[in-house]
DNA sequence: GCAAAATTCTTTAGTCAATAAAAAATTTGA
DNA sequence: TCAAATTTTTTATTGACTAAAGAATTTTGC
């Protein structure tokens, strides 16, 4: 069940203690909310020093962010499921994508820890940050751009097409809206879908690029 | 000269104390970098308390804004000169745009500084902060949306573009690029720009949208 | 097995941003 | 000029984050 790589105790140990911080954030965030997080908090929980807490993951912004990646995995194969569903146009798998993510936020975290999560990876201090941050992105886009490679060999796309700056361009389109859709505690998903629609069809009327 | 309102005391002394403060953070930025701005610091050589600094801007990213806000109208009159002297396509207007604000960046302000106040910007915590936020980011929208009304009325553009909805558009796409710029201390506006090029070149082939 | 060596955690102390509330100073308006 | 309103400063506190010294424990060589 459970993998059991020959590892030392010093090294089984601290895989112990960063599983018991991460489930002590969870466990002060599902009963009392972000602002109710604190790094003590967290320590106390976890029985470990606050201190500990920091050497393990950076900043405050890296414990969300570990909290993050955790739901990654499950986004991840939702979007591989659920993009197959949309339309036939580029745009709607785009804008599938957006609902999906958008759905798994609501669900699953809440706009506050992106918020700060995000705010962390653009102020870039901690190096490790952004060094996880940056393989979510990765995978994430990947997701489009097999997407896309996928619609250019059932001839949904030309052959010209490049997936992955066409994956990558649409990303971050993508993702400006989803920015503005956690940024204001008020923004519906269905508002961001909206501008995100506007946005596809400026850039490529009839759902495709370039047509 | 000076444009003097008919203004009570208390109102004068305030703008004097606002104008004392942004006038040391610049002092201090300049000569130690971001690093040695504090509010302490910022406070005392405006001669006023640190309390006061906060009640004023906010936060520490608030004074930063102040900063950058002061820039932004020689940034909109060299953009405003700079777009017609690019090429003739929708792609290079925007390209010029982008190594516009860049070359901005590096000249008059510093991307330590940006970083910090694009990620308040996204935590959104001061309501203050991101009201004029948004109206920098407005600003610097409508350059292109108007950018791509005159090309329209040129006859470069076909009638049937949605030139706010088009221009929402690149501008987000410009600026996940910008972001990604100021985010890493070591990245070039020629590497912005390539990455840039192959965006828009994916999403619009031929330089314009939906050919 | 055991003791020295290496690693890792905790304690301690301090800086800085941010906020709240009481106290002090100053402008305003009659 | 004097009382009222406004604004600033003082004071105190929380919380993130960092550095350094000390304490504890695992590792390693014997």
């Amino acid at each position: 069940m459970t993998e059991q790589q020959p590892t030392s105790l010093r090294e089984r140990q601290k895989e112990d203690r960063k599983a018991r911080i991460i489930a002590a954030a969870k466990s002060l965030f599902l009963e009392a909310g972000l602002e109710k997080i604190t790094m003590e908090a967290i320590a106390e929980i976890a029985g470990v020093s606050s201190v500990t807490v920091h050497n393990y993951y950076g900043t405050k912004s890296g414990v969300l962010l570990a909290l993050v990646a955790e739901s990654d995995r499950e986004l991840l194969a939702t979007l591989e499921r659920g993009l197959r569903e949309r339309g036939e146009t580029l745009t709607d798998r785009v804008l599938g994508f957006f609902e999906i993510v958008c759905r798994h936020t609501q669900t699953h975290l809440d706009k506050a820890i992106w918020r700060q999560v995000i705010a962390a990876s653009v102020s870039g201090t901690e190096p490790r940050f952004g060094k996880l941050y940056h393989e979510l992105d990765n995978r994430l886009a990947s997701v489009l751009i097999r997407e896309i490679e996928r619609m250019v060999g059932a001839g949904l796309l030309p052959e010209t097409v490049d997936p992955a700056h066409l994956g990558w361009a649409l990303f971050n389109l993508q993702n400006a809206r989803f920015i503005e859709f956690i940024a204001a505690e008020g923004s519906s998903c269905e508002a961001g879908l909206q501008h995100l629609r506007n946005d596809l069809n400026a850039l490529m009327p009839g759902g495709f690029p370039g047509r």
